[in-house]
DNA sequence: ACCTCCAAACGAACACTGTTCGCTAACATA
DNA sequence: TATGTTAGCGAACAGTGTTCGTTTGGAGGT
């Protein structure tokens, strides 16, 4: 066949159909000859445009990493700055639930988390936090979206009644939560987020009188 | 050869050195061909002890969670319950890194993850929690434990500092942070914890008094 | 305009994966 | 003693990521 007159693949194409299998079919719905099939093309085609399928899925991963908001930091208040990263990181990997658990392992050397980590530091340590502390409020706060994301807890649960009834007495209205998921999920990560915070807003005013 | 005088093999024998491929080579460095070498089998073999690959996994997670303390319950403080809850799910956890990923999705029917969310939230609400905090404490705590152990943050930053300077100016330190990985990760989770549980214990407060 | 080099498609293959099938031989039970 | 179950084995199947050599279009240089 040879070259095509205009080329039938591109990166973004590539990422973008890739993201849409593995959001409607789970990670490990996405194999390359299935992502070939779906652009119209053979398997091979596709490492002209990628060396691995790692490093596709990294891409992908720094196409959603892009949604994450660090601007809250610019007024110099830490809390919104924390906040507004939180909650919009929380959000981008909600809204990708399947890719999470890539996103979450392995080192964060990718470009775009590396930029937020930059900004994240940056703006606490420019608020009065000293570095130390700034970096173990980076890494409490990740702990939490992460973990947020990774496991929906409501989720979790069985519909099925009978799966909680006499073998576990305090699980009795387990099986509602999932009709309420989502509304439980939120609230479980607000809770945990503001009770940081508010944990973090005590000992900020600690750091400042000391001085 | 037909079948041996004494048994080859056994459902423990298995989830035991399954782990500790796991362990020693990751999730992917696990594969039935190689499990069945380490036990000097033949693969087919292993599927008369297991019907799956995930099956075995979850049995090596069963193992894993058996290690998870609720006791700190039993006397009726919830502050102790959750922590001892807390400490010791994420000591089981990062006891085997790898495993995370595969603990971490999916719903938790697993027999053993039940039985803790069951002592949890029977312990919440003895103390005095109303069913729908216990609830939302259980989902928080679990996304703390879940994303710390998920995600070590510390370690994920590289040794070399080429990769920082210049281009993120607030992560001129970061190299160095992978020499105190643990004792960083550390502080960040108890730094999380505490905060949490300082925040609850205002609620809960409040929670008494309303009565 | 010609020649060269690179880019982007393809088809075929390799090594590997989880899993199933049919076969055999030992044990357990009736 | 006969029967059925259990636990080994060998071979095969469909699927995976990836690499190789081949073909051909287009861009750049002389």
């Amino acid at each position: 066949m040879g070259r095509p007159k205009t080329p039938l693949l591109s990166l973004a194409r590539m990422a973008s159909a890739a993201l849409d299998i593995v959001d409607s079919d789970g990670l490990d719905g996405l194999s390359m000859r299935r992502l070939a099939t779906v652009l119209g093309v053979q398997v091979a085609s596709l490492y002209n445009h990628v060396k691995n399928k790692d490093q596709l899925l990294h891409e992908i991963s720094n196409q959603i990493m892009a949604q994450v908001d660090v601007t809250g930091f610019h007024d110099g208040d830490w809390r919104t700055g924390v906040a507004t990263w939180a909650r919009s990181y929380r959000a981008a990997l909600r809204a990708h639930p399947n890719m999470v658990p890539f996103l979450a392992t392995g080192p964060a050397r990718r470009e775009t988390s590396l930029a937020r980590a930059d900004a994240v530091h940056g703006g606490l340590v420019a608020a009065g936090w000293p570095p130390r502390q700034a970096t173990l409020i980076g890494a409490s706060t990740k702990y939490l979206v992460i973990g947020a994301a990774m496991t929906s807890f409501a989720r979790g649960f069985d519909d099925d009644v009978q799966v909680y009834v006499d073998r576990y007495p305090h699980l009795g209205q387990a099986h509602k939560l999932r009709a309420h998921a989502d509304e439980i999920d939120d609230e479980a990560f607000e809770l945990a987020l503001l009770s940081f915070l508010d944990g973090l807003e005590r000992q900020f005013t600690e750091v400042r009188e000391a001085r």
